[in-house]
RNA sequence: GGAUGGAUUCCCGAGUGGCCAAAGGGGACAGACUGUAAAUCUGCUGCAAAUUGCUUCGGUGGUUCGAAUCCACCUCCAUCCA
């Protein structure tokens, strides 16, 4: 099977500008491709994650991968697809955020020895000269073209700054750039960036007279048509200090039904044949699937080491056996007790379960908060530092939600 | 620059002098049912030393016994005019 062949077996790809084309340079790896990344927050997520897994699969095929970062980009903040403003983002936070982003890429793809590039296009927008960019460039744009894309449409009823509408030029011409710089042929992204890519290619054809492609790929929605890999409390990250191993590996065993083969065919590396078998599962067998997922993603994420002790600190919970060893755990010192001794709302604050002692109050009203198994019902229960020394107790707020609570 | 309309709790959105911690919906959270799923039902959703107290309705001042509600100024947003 080609490279090409899996990627539409997988339902990853959504739109490609000359399918001949890109399957004869990406199957004989004679592709050279950029993938952009804007740096918007200070650690990836996870559709970042699918476009670094598109990186490794085509890199291992023999393409040559060019990951942009993009610092001079972020300071634009592209409109596509958003129905809100981007807030404007200050120079020391791009620039913290870029470090990250290299940190974290340097562990999915491998830049050694020119077998991939990291670039970023502060380098070379930073130093644009407005007037030049204007004629040289921007006279390639036609307005009325750029507002009737899709991308647009929903900026259009409820605002769209001129800073914000030249996003795409700029992400066109880094294009325009990496084709000059390094021979850079395709463009790849989510599918909500197909009209930025597009933008590139049309640049190089009118500037140079070239071919350039771009594709996309499809974005990872649940069955609901809602971006996957967001939670109420934001995104799911794969810095493990924002979202841990742990709450990573239940984001995953959590998914729907729906969508649990989906996932498991667009973001992992297990092969189609295996995934075949599962597509043929059902009710409670379903569960396992939920299983491989999110065990295979931790590993990849996090590595082996932490998907297994997700897992098992998982098995632990859900399935009542004692193994609490890797459960995440919150110490309490004399401190905690100094004022007095600490009721059932403290410990459920303190160990990051409730926010509020008022919202640790109506857990414990509802019956919700479980003590090393035992369901505590009075608010006014209270412990003293020595009910924490030895293992610890294991504090439960709902059924998804504990923390094992020990004396320092 | 001018005219008009607007800013309410996580989000949408009622409220236009006391009965307002503020309707209704969504979301979130908890319980029941389950498969750590979905759907459904119930509860709950500012904070606290909790049948009470305290702080909230873009910001600052003012009127009033009393202001989310009235007045002044300011900030931001939308639409129209330039």
């Amino acid at each position: 099977m080609t490279l090409y062949d899996e990627l539409v077996a997988r339902g990853l790809i959504a739109q490609v500008t000359d399918e001949a084309e890109i399957k004869e340079l990406i199957n004989n790896g004679k592709a050279t491709f950029y993938i952009g990344f804007d740096p918007t927050a200070d650690s990836l997520h996870v559709g970042h994650f699918m476009a670094l897994c598109l990186m490794k699969r085509l890199q291992m095929a023999g393409n040559k991968p060019i990951a942009l970062i993009g610092g001079g980009t972020a300071m634009i903040g592209d409109p596509s697809g958003r129905t809100d403003m981007r807030q404007m983002m200050t120079t020391e936070t791009i620039a913290h955020n870029v470090e990250c982003f290299k940190k974290q890429m340097s562990r999915f793809i491998d830049f050694s020895e020119g077998k991939a590039l990291l670039v970023n296009n502060a380098d070379w927008l930073m130093d644009l000269n407005y007037i030049d960019v204007l004629r040289e460039v921007g006279a390639h744009f036609s307005v009325n073209r750029m507002l009737s894309h899709e991308c647009y449409k929903q900026r259009m009823e409820r605002g769209l700054t001129f800073l914000e509408f030249n996003y795409m030029i700029m992400q066109s011409y880094d294009f325009f750039e990496l084709f000059q710089k390094y021979g850079c042929n395709m463009q790849f992204g989510g599918d909500d960036q197909w009209a930025n890519m597009l933008g590139g290619t049309e640049l190089i054809r009118r500037k140079l007279g070239k071919d350039a492609y771009a594709m996309t790929i499809n974005l990872l929605l649940n069955s609901e048509g809602k971006k996957m890999g967001k939670t109420q409390s934001g995104a799911v990250w794969l810095d493990p200090n924002k979202t841990s191993p742990f709450d990573f590996y239940q984001y995953w065993r959590n998914v729907a039904d729906s969508d649990v083969l989906k996932c498991i065919r667009m973001l992992t590396f297990l092969p189609l044949e295996q995934i075949d078998e599962m597509d043929h599962w059902e009710g409670a067998q379903l569960n396992q699937a939920k299983e491989i997922l999110a065990y295979e993603l931790t590993k990849l994420v996090h590595g082996e080491e932490e998907a297994n002790k997700a897992q098992e600190g998982a098995r632990a919970l859900f399935s009542g056996a004692g193994e609490t060893a890797n459960m995440p755990t919150v110490t309490v010192t004399a401190d905690d007790f100094a004022e007095r001794d600490m009721d059932i709302m403290a410990v459920l604050v303190k160990a990051g379960l409730c926010d509020s002692r008022s919202d640790a109050r109506r857990a414990v009203q509802q019956g919700g908060v479980t003590v090393d198994g035992e369901k505590v019902t009075d608010i006014a229960a209270s412990y003293k530092l020595d009910d924490f020394s030895g293992d610890g107790k294991v504090v439960k707020r709902g059924k998804k939600k504990f923390a094992k609570v020990v004396a320092e």
